[in-house]
DNA sequence: CAACGAATTTAAAGCGTTTGCAAAATGAAA
DNA sequence: TTTCATTTTGCAAACGCTTTAAATTCGTTG
């Protein structure tokens, strides 16, 4: 087994590997006997360099382990190589795989085209916005992601205005707003699931909601409406219940208001699964049975959806996959600065598992 | 609504907040009418400056939204102010709240530091070593945290003998492998899995495994091997079945051959939770009944551990928490250089939910 | 063989900070 | 007013790289 100290004498064969190492291209040139020019060129792949030296550079290079310093070439480049990303206080930490997939996708996307992730936390007391200034201000990153957009959104206005490259994962409401964006289609999303629930028989639909002004419930909302609409269907009754985002107490309480209504809707659909799962819980507990009883649809498809009784129905946008295109997009951003604003919206899947089914009684 | 065009005039409001800006030094310095270097004491803080003019400056850099450019502090300071951190190609992306958690904890522990995090994707065709070696090499991190360690982790040993300060998520096997880690400590926990079954009177127990080298399924293993011999009870058999890391169809098999062995287990033990909930599903298939039939026990606590019925018994270890204390151990790491290692040993918190019982008889 | 143009290489400036050393300004004492 | 000690400020170098402009080398050609 091998020593692993942590400070100790060198072997021999260990001192080599960490002596004979060029830190700099002003060292490398030195061995090479030629100028820091010629070598930075020649790594570069610069054709005015004679292949032959190119080549000569390229394996010193690689026999040094020599690896340029990115401090030195952002300061004279003025690229960071980083794209950034602000970690939302709340709401991407809840116990859920929507963190780890969307940084894994952005990860996968931004490593293709020679980008790193820069990470950013919010310190308690401090802004998100103050954060985000700070990380485009710094010069520490050359575009950033921008997650779960508001209906006025101080973190675009300020991105917009500085004219810095960014792409939103999420839309703002008005379709003339020019930013770069990529969303699900929230609104066809749930006029879908109005319609799988109608054919169903269902009349009588609840909507369990968040009253925070965000663009996605919006969309989710006006996709229902719409669907309700096109029906043109009077006997169609929609009731809905809403509650302040990220208040566990007031969503059961929301919940069960509905479940314990004096008509009780045959179908709930919540905003996204987390509602749902909890409506799958609290109509457990209220004797209910899914989907003889209610039918439940949710909207994220997470994780606990395929594993809590009887597997919730609801649709996948495949965040991972979306994150990647993300970061293609802002790649493509950051290098061309297109005019026209990139925008990109994502057909939700259905997935159709075991929390819906036909409507208790047709007669309503 | 605001017009969130990305290329446009701007109002006289929004020109001036971006061009009074200040972007460097000397422009800072221009306009104070003093220095670049007394502007950057002042803003360092250093005494030698009169306090009157620390306040002047200060001021200043806050109206004009000055901020630093941190790749020239870096290139001087030859800090980067990132804790590094390389994603591992698979393993942490499955579908999982583990990778989120972590992070999230990372960021916390950092940013109360002024630290931000470095995520670095291992690009398809590229090595895990290669990425971090690069990572540390550029210069772009001032630590690194390194997850998942293997009985033989080369990661370790490049790490170790660059002597570059880092804290693994996981330990060496060697009780004298001298690095800083923080690790769940799954002897105890898989000891006390043990000592649960065999109270509630399982003498037949099986175990779940994967047969890659990974040194917690060493720790989980020999915790059980312990606990078994510390009984020194004749009666307890325990039959193990191994998989390779990854192989969903293998786990599947194995859980299956143990399922329909000859002499099935009262009980089984999965390495891991995502084992465990795997060994329901078959239990599930096989017509079983949990815990009725067969005691289900995992380790992890993943989100889906709690959803999936009956809802596994299993460990938590608190990976936000976790992954927060080693940010702040890498932290100390970094800026004290430590000569004898730092480690901590989490003790896992067992979960009690519906998958374990009393052993279907006693009599074996 | 000189001279020219093309191919190849180099010197030096600059990116925005920090910091050692020296200079200037201030204040107190002579 | 001069002198010295002290406080306050500034010059210039350095960090490692890229790039512009200029210098060198080389092979041709008149």
């Amino acid at each position: 087994m091998k020593n692993h100290d942590c400070k100790r004498s060198k072997t021999p064969w260990e001192a080599e590997l960490v002596s004979h190492r060029a830190k700099t291209l002003k060292e490398l040139a030195e061995r090479l006997d030629v100028s820091i020019t010629t070598v930075s060129r020649a790594l570069a792949g610069h054709q005015q360099i004679a292949l032959k030296t190119r080549m000569r550079v390229a394996e010193a290079a690689r026999e040094l382990g020599y690896v340029p310093n990115q401090a030195a070439r952002q300061l004279v480049s003025g690229r960071s190589g980083f794209a950034g990303f602000v970690m939302p206080i709340r709401g991407l930490n809840f116990a859920d795989s929507y963190l780890g997939e969307f940084i894994t996708g952005l990860g996968e996307g931004l490593v293709a085209n020679n980008l790193d992730l820069f990470l950013a936390t919010v310190p308690q007391g401090r802004s998100e916005l103050t954060v985000l200034r700070h990380v485009v201000e710094s010069g520490r990153a050359d575009g950033i992601v921008v997650p779960r957009i508001a209906e006025s959104d101080a973190r675009i206005d300020y991105l917009t205005q500085r004219d810095f490259p960014f792409v939103a994962h999420g839309r703002l409401l008005d379709p003339r707003a020019r930013h770069h964006w990529l969303d699900s289609d929230g609104e066809t999303a749930f006029a879908e699931a109005f319609e799988l629930l109608y054919e169903l028989g269902h009349r009588h639909i609840g909507l369990i909601t968040i009253s925070d002004a965000m663009t996605f419930r919006h969309h989710r909302e006006t996709g229902l409406h719409r669907a309700i609409a096109a029906r043109g269907d009077p006997a169609v009754r929609l009731d809905v219940e809403a509650f302040l985002r990220f208040d566990r107490g007031a969503s059961v309480a929301a919940i069960n208001r509905m479940l314990h209504a004096d008509k009780r809707p045959t179908a709930i659909i919540g905003l996204f699964d987390e509602i749902a799962l909890t409506i799958l819980e609290e109509a457990a507990h209220a004797g209910l049975s899914i989907p003889r009883d209610l039918s439940v649809v949710g909207f994220d498809n997470i994780t606990a959806s395929a594993y809590a009784p009887p597997g919730l129905t609801t649709f996948d946008s495949d965040n991972r996959a979306c994150a990647r295109e993300i970061a293609q997009m802002l790649v493509d951003v950051i290098e061309t600065r297109p005019d026209q604003p990139m925008t990109r919206l994502i057909r939700p899947k259905l997935i159709l598992r075991a929390s819906h089914g036909p409507a208790p009684d047709r007669v309503n």
